[in-house]
DNA sequence: CTTGAGTTGGTTTTT
DNA sequence: CCAACTCAAG
């Protein structure tokens, strides 16, 4: 058995590491340590004897999965990708989780495996077809809000048929017909969007008893990391799996709870004990990241919230910090100011991976890119899901989702005349029209060209030769997936038709290059690649999996996307009334939804370790006017002597210590030093102890010395 | 059938 | 403000 060294564990951690069977809840706060406890677990329950692949790791994202995959396989145990696999542990999310089980009992729920997964374009364009169907106006139903009404009936494990059931008056009758029409929609196009991974997961497992058990059998044990944003499908899920033998870890953060709107219960967690009343409890309150200040305004914060159970932050690092509340004159001096600031830092040796900013909606990244442009900081907009949302790599991913799905019409519609092949508008109704009359899918509409009276002969002649470049790249579909992608780039005509629009093609060029280098290095990372698992993979995922921590360049993300992240230093910019507490989030009416948004405040706050910079701008242009801000009321709860509303500038409000006192106050082995009379040298240990912090400094005359850091006068070369 | 100009409407967070 | 959609001319 690998030899894990489980000494950098503290007492209440290894409790929760090596606590024996059955269930366990470990509540803990921010910066606790609580992926590491998930994290050793895993590979103290394989230590002990219990085989790998009998354990199940859920963590939230997929970025998540891959680093605890990795950090237990430095650990000394095996555990390569996030899925299905022989003698490895299981990690991944929920959704990938879910995806492969669908796949796996394909036969139990009538699925067929080769299923599109659909993001929210492609739900909006179903979702407009249903109210179509059901003959009603978009402008009474609005899809955007039809489907948000879907998605929290498929959350609580709604389906259609009991909803009709339940729905009593016109308003719920109709959506009752709509949420029909959609998932008719869906089943003809053979398609899952998210919800419905969770949800068909969740009705396989309670259907059958078999099933449960077969994964109950398979997965001994079940551990859950953010379980406080799990939703009811999702407790639905792990409540079936483990219901053989109840060995469930779960760890989270109520206060930390920040998906509620995506049907996120926090019940879930706070009603862990008496869903399993044998469950074990363990605290972890002792906080390795952040410095007291830090923690201190994170707890005011908090602390606001009625809807909460007390938890304390026990700060561990010493109390030197820099927490700074500036309010701006508008957005660009705000962003102007932030980029000048990262200047400073990275002059004082600060790495800029060790920098993000933070901010309420994506919108707001634009005028942080201006102004870190400006002033030539690198930086790094941290959205994943940006890419694969370009047109270019949506078209040619439509090309690659029709071979393995050729149900997939929006797909289908898609590429059937991108690049234009003079296949229109007409021509295509036809085929509708032809395909909905004998029951058969568009794409065998689409094959029975020559049948339909309906067409001219030069449309039928276009039909058969896109019918036929399909099929032709149908035969390449077992081989390489990057290789597919080159090939249908190429013989569809994309390719030509981005080389031949000018600039924008060029760009778009380079993204499809992109695409093909990740299919590339897909191709060689995977076990047994295929074009299904690898369509069905990049579909899930997320923003915060493009997050390159070792990229050398400022994070600026959302406030969403922050979760699970830290870093030295923090900026939060945009704290106003209305961006944040957002003014969608209904925060003045519904106390919970405000309750939301101070929880992600927190959040942000607390992914700082050592410096943080909160900030407001007293105008601020949205939607194209300059409009007149409010700041948040949250500056007010964090106690700092931010009382009166921002004139000017508002001064530092609260600084313990200066930064640049705090920054020669840490020092790193292996950092290169120099000393006044010794000459330069090299950190060997730091032994952090407030202000009486000792260094010990080889230097180059050979000799070695320990000294006190605050009379040695040492500075960083 | 294609293209581009004009209009409309929707604007949080994301697996 | 911008993206998605509509519509009319070529």
């Amino acid at each position: 058995m690998p030899d894990v060294k489980y000494d950098q564990l503290t007492p209440s951690q290894r409790k929760a590491v090596f606590h024996a069977e059955g269930p366990l809840l470990v509540i803990a706060g921010p910066g606790s340590g609580k992926t590491r406890v998930i994290t050793y677990r895993v590979a103290a329950l394989i230590n002990s004897g219990i085989k790998p692949d009998n354990i199940c790791a859920i963590t939230f994202t997929n970025k998540a999965a891959d680093e605890m995959c990795q950090r237990v396989v430095a650990l000394g145990i095996p555990a390569e990708g996030p899925r299905f696999a022989g003698t490895q542990p299981h990690i991944s999310t929920f959704h990938s989780l879910c995806v492969t089980i669908l796949r796996q009992y394909a036969d139990k729920t009538g699925i067929n495996p080769n299923f599109s997964i659909y993001n929210e374009s492609d739900q909006s364009r179903c979702i407009k077809q249903a109210v179509k169907d059901c003959e009603l106006d978009t402008t009474d139903f609005p899809p955007a809000r039809m489907l948000d009404n879907i998605s929290k009936l498929k959350n609580r494990l709604i389906d259609v048929d009991s909803f009709k059931t339940e729905a009593n008056d016109f308003l719920r009758k109709t959506l009752a017909r709509i949420y029909d029409h959609y998932q008719r929609i869906l089943a003809e196009h053979n398609a899952l969007d998210f919800d419905d991974l969770l949800v068909k997961t969740a009705f396989l497992l309670e259907g059958s008893g078999e099933v449960c058990s077969e994964l109950g059998n398979r997965f001994k044990f079940l551990l859950i990391d953010e379980y406080q944003d799990t939703n009811h499908a999702q407790y639905k899920i792990a409540r079936a799996f483990v219901s053989a033998h109840n060995n469930i870890c779960v760890t989270g953060d109520p206060d930390q709870s920040i998906y509620r709107w995506r049907g996120a219960d926090i019940r879930n967690i706070l009603a862990f004990e008496n869903d399993w009343p044998d469950a074990t409890v363990i605290k972890l309150e002792e906080n390795f990241r952040s410095r007291p200040k830090i923690l201190e305004i994170a707890d005011k914060l908090i602390t606001v919230n009625r809807n909460r159970k007390k938890k304390k932050l026990i700060p561990i690092k010493p109390p030197i910090a820099h927490v700074v509340v500036t309010a701006f004159e508008d957005e660009t001096e705000e962003a102007e100011a932030v980029a000048q600031q990262v200047k400073e830092l990275k002059d004082k040796g600060a790495s800029l991976n060790d920098i993000a900013v933070f901010y309420r909606v994506n919108a707001m990244s634009r005028v942080l890119e201006e102004a870190f442009i400006r002033n030539k900081m690198p930086y790094q907009v941290v959205r994943g899901v940006e890419f694969y949302n370009r047109k270019e790599i949506r078209d040619l991913l439509a090309y690659l989702k029709i071979l393995v799905n050729p149900s997939d019409e929006i797909a289908l519609l898609r590429i059937i005349n991108t690049p234009p092949r003079g296949i229109g508008k007409t021509t295509v109704d036809r085929v509708r029209a032809y395909a909905a009359l004998h029951n058969i899918t568009f794409f065998d509409g689409l094959k029975n060209a020559e049948d339909i009276d309906s067409l001219s002969k030069a449309a039928k002649a276009k039909i058969v030769a896109f019918v036929n470049m399909l099929e032709q790249f149908k035969k390449d579909v077992a081989g390489k997936v990057a290789a597919l992608t080159e090939r249908a780039f190429v013989e569809s005509g994309l390719e030509k038709s981005l080389r031949d629009s000018g600039d924008q093609g060029k760009t778009a060029l380079e993204n499809v290059n992109e695409l093909i280098n990740a299919a590339h290095r897909y191709d060689q990372q995977t076990e047994e690649p295929s074009l299904l698992d690898y369509l069905q993979q990049i579909a899930l995922f997320s923003d915060a999996d493009a997050y390159d921590a070792s990229s050398g360049r400022v994070a600026l993300m959302t406030l969403h996307a922050a979760k699970g992240l830290e870093f030295e230093n923090v900026f939060i910019v945009g704290v106003e009334e209305g961006l944040l507490p957002h003014e969608r989030s209904n925060a003045g009416e519904d106390k919970d939804e405000l309750e939301e948004e101070r929880r992600l405040f927190f959040v942000g706050i607390t992914r700082a370790k050592t410096q943080l910079y909160i900030s407001c701008a007293r105008y601020r242009t949205v939607r194209g006017q300059l409009l007149r801000t409010i700041p948040s009321q949250f500056l007010f709860e964090l106690g700092l002597d931010f009382t009166e509303r921002p004139q000017e500038n508002i001064a530092s409000s609260c600084v313990t210590q200066s930064t640049i006192r705090n920054m020669q106050y840490d020092f790193a082995p292996g950092q290169r030093v120099r000393h006044k009379s010794f000459g330069p040298g090299t950190v060997k240990e730091f032994i952090d102890m407030w202000e009486n912090s000792i260094v010990v400094v080889k230097f180059n005359s050979g000799q070695t010395k320990s000294l006190m850091v605050k009379y040695a006068d040492l500075s960083k070369i």
